[in-house]
DNA sequence: CCAATTAGTTTTCAATCTGAACTATATGGG
DNA sequence: CCCATATAGTTCAGATTGAAAACTAATTGG
């Protein structure tokens, strides 16, 4: 007898309710809506609506911004909006860089910082260190724009347990196991820190802030082949939490040996060390060689062009099951695969076309715009939708604070 | 600017407390729990289970079944079920059989019957007909046994529209985009007929009756490869409702071209006919070869077992790719899949343990128990699951009645 | 036969939404 | 300048609903 469900509740109602008003304004976004467009939004009542807000004005969440008026007769009503005075500290450990930024509650990156860093191998501690260097710059400049933080989201490249702060495994990374103490670098803030996977955020940052579509796979080549599944504008975790791991889909079943000890899988086609190696570009960090690889593109190179169409075909194929096996129509390319797209593009739909003909149309393959902040907003996004999900507690802890 | 939520309004707790106390009877089955265990299992008090039970018991769908004694001190209480006295019709159309049930709410299977039917490349209408002789007789059955028809459930090999009750593609029965009209079989049934899937209703049936895990991948081989994919206790339909098509996950991108369009789909290679073509083993209906096919393996023929060792293989690659991709940790086998498990399971999990070491648990790799009722109880289960799922709406509808 | 125990009902109360009436503040025509 | 009109937002009565506690019902066991 699982014990699945709580109770309904009256004050449920309310909770949920405060949720609905909150995401109408964070929906309607820059148009800063009166009480009585929520109201006519949400299908609330005025009087309803009135005794919302009051709530979260008071919890500091939503602020009125002046008056609305639109030439029309009648009273004008007092604009709402997500407070900018709030923010969210957004923190990405990669292969070869680390980066911070400040969102506000209205997703506005009012700030942003990356610095290079060879990552790979360095113990977790030292990593953190770095990373708290470039947190305090995030902090100085909430200090100076008075937004509170209320919390904050860090992606890593390899699978997490949130829960936990684990990182259970992060190949590229050369980490098993790592405990991580995120919540130190972020003392203070309601919300603590949320461990996420660099892929699965990038993906939410593209739903969310890169005007994505309500169901679509995105696929991350960075030096593995990450991978994110939004469906109905969520992101599909998976019973164990780490779903989309379109990287380790097998391709080929008489490919080579994988480093997740699989074989044949789609990294070993089309991730970032396979494309250098078959476009025989051995030589210089990751971003040199991306330069290398784009001149000879640039330049025709056979060998580059074969590199970049096989992964191309391959992925074809990894997308193809994945979009039949989860009936999605849409595609979206990141990371390294969004800096190849113009040679990646016309390989990846001709297979697509062979192997799930029809199931994909060629406009909904496409590029994510938001290149290097896609993931910072992402796992900063994660810590804001909690709160516009449950603003209820949120509220009952800042009374208490 | 999508209007997706409704509003929050006092009247919805009542809903979801209806749902949790229907559920929680339902869930304790055989046990036949008194009020005063439904609210202690559900965190209800006691005065809102007997109010919310008052519901219940009037519209029909709870019976009280006598007292309750367990030969403690105290007054007995009201043993509860979910109604004998109510059914839902179960119905599947194959390519060489038709089959009805009827099962009452509390997933007892009163009436079954099954018949020979060689459905492939008949009309529609024809076929419906031949099903509305057979649904007579579960009429007849339910008319003895005093069961009021709530409503079906109709599956079919095929992917639907539920909504609209078009079956948009069947190639193993030859239909294409065909209008049915369902709701004839089961005139005056409140609920009226819902179409599905028969991947789909057999790994509902497999989660509600047959003891499956709350989230796992269901491979159905039937003349085509068909699968349902569980997680969190419910079906995933995806965006468009045709989630689960692993029969399409390419397992070799230089494999055979596939009905579907593609090529070197799982179903090229784990099919019946491409089992029956490579064991060679060809004349004679799908029955037959069956048998000839079990024979010959019993025999040892290296045929019929390179056949089946090689289905198994690629069936293993599919459920690498899928079981990564969507974390999930199970798989059950049902039709044809399960009929040959014997010999199909450890070319299937050395293939696992190659593409995708350590994900699979060699005993969370099981087989139906259900065997042939297993679509039937999932097609019917889906409409009995509404009523649970939603028991305020069947209120209103039966009270207005 | 009565104390103890458990089941189920009744009563009172608080939370919360709706709907209608009311107040507040703007526009625009005479 | 003033007032009709229109829109925004607030206040208040009414309805629904579950929690909590008191109460009634039915059974066991000494």
């Amino acid at each position: 007898m699982n014990e699945t469900t709580a109770p309904g509740r009256v004050g449920d109602v309310r909770r949920r309710n405060l949720s609905l008003v909150l995401d109408s304004i964070a929906r309607t976004g820059d148009a800063k809506p009166s009480r009585a467009q929520v109201a006519a939004g949400t299908g609330l009542t005025k009087a309803a609506v009135s005794s919302l807000v009051a709530d979260l004005v008071e919890s500091g969440l939503v602020s009125e911004v002046g008056l609305y008026r639109d030439g029309e007769r009648g009273r004008p009503g007092q604009g709402l909006e997500l407070s900018s005075r709030r923010g969210v500290v957004g923190m990405e450990i990669n292969v070869d860089y680390l980066a911070v930024g400040l969102v506000d509650l209205g997703g506005n990156l009012r700030f942003h910082s990356t610095v290079e860093s060879r990552n790979r191998g360095m113990a977790p501690a030292k990593v953190m260190e770095r990373l708290a260097d470039l947190v305090a710059e995030a902090k100085a400049a909430a200090a100076s724009g008075q937004i509170a933080i209320l919390g904050g989201g860090l992606a890593v490249p390899g699978l997490v347990d949130e829960q936990r702060h684990v990182v259970l495994s992060a190949p590229n990374l050369h980490w098993e196991n790592e405990q991580l103490d995120p919540r130190s670098l972020l003392e203070g803030a309601p919300l603590g820190v949320r461990l996420s996977n660099e892929a699965n955020s990038a993906a939410l940052g593209e739903l969310w802030y890169g005007g994505g579509p309500a169901d679509f796979l995105y696929v991350s080549g960075e030096v593995g082949v990450g991978g994110g599944v939004i469906i109905g504008s969520d992101l599909y975790r998976g019973p164990g939490g780490s779903a989309g791991e379109l990287g380790h889909i097998v391709v080929h079943p008489e490919g080579p040996a994988c480093s997740c000890g699989g074989a044949g899988c789609l990294e070993t086609f089309a991730g970032q060390e396979a494309i250098f190696e078959a476009a025989n570009i051995l030589d210089g960090s990751l971003g040199e060689r991306t330069e290398q690889l784009l001149a000879a593109l640039a330049a025709e190179d056979p060998h580059a062009l074969k590199a970049v169409h096989d992964a191309g075909r391959y992925l074809g194929v990894a997308l193809a099951s994945s979009a039949r096996l989860m009936d999605i129509d849409a595609v979206v390319l990141g990371g390294h695969f969004a800096v190849l797209a113009e040679w990646l593009r016309p390989a990846l739909l001709s297979s697509l076309e062979r192997y799930a003909p029809g199931l994909l149309d060629p406009d909904s393959l496409t590029v994510s715009g938001l290149e290097h902040s896609g993931t910072l907003l992402g796992a900063a996004g994660q810590v804001i939708r909690s709160v516009i999900e449950s603003p209820f507690e949120f509220l009952l802890a800042s009374k208490l604070a």
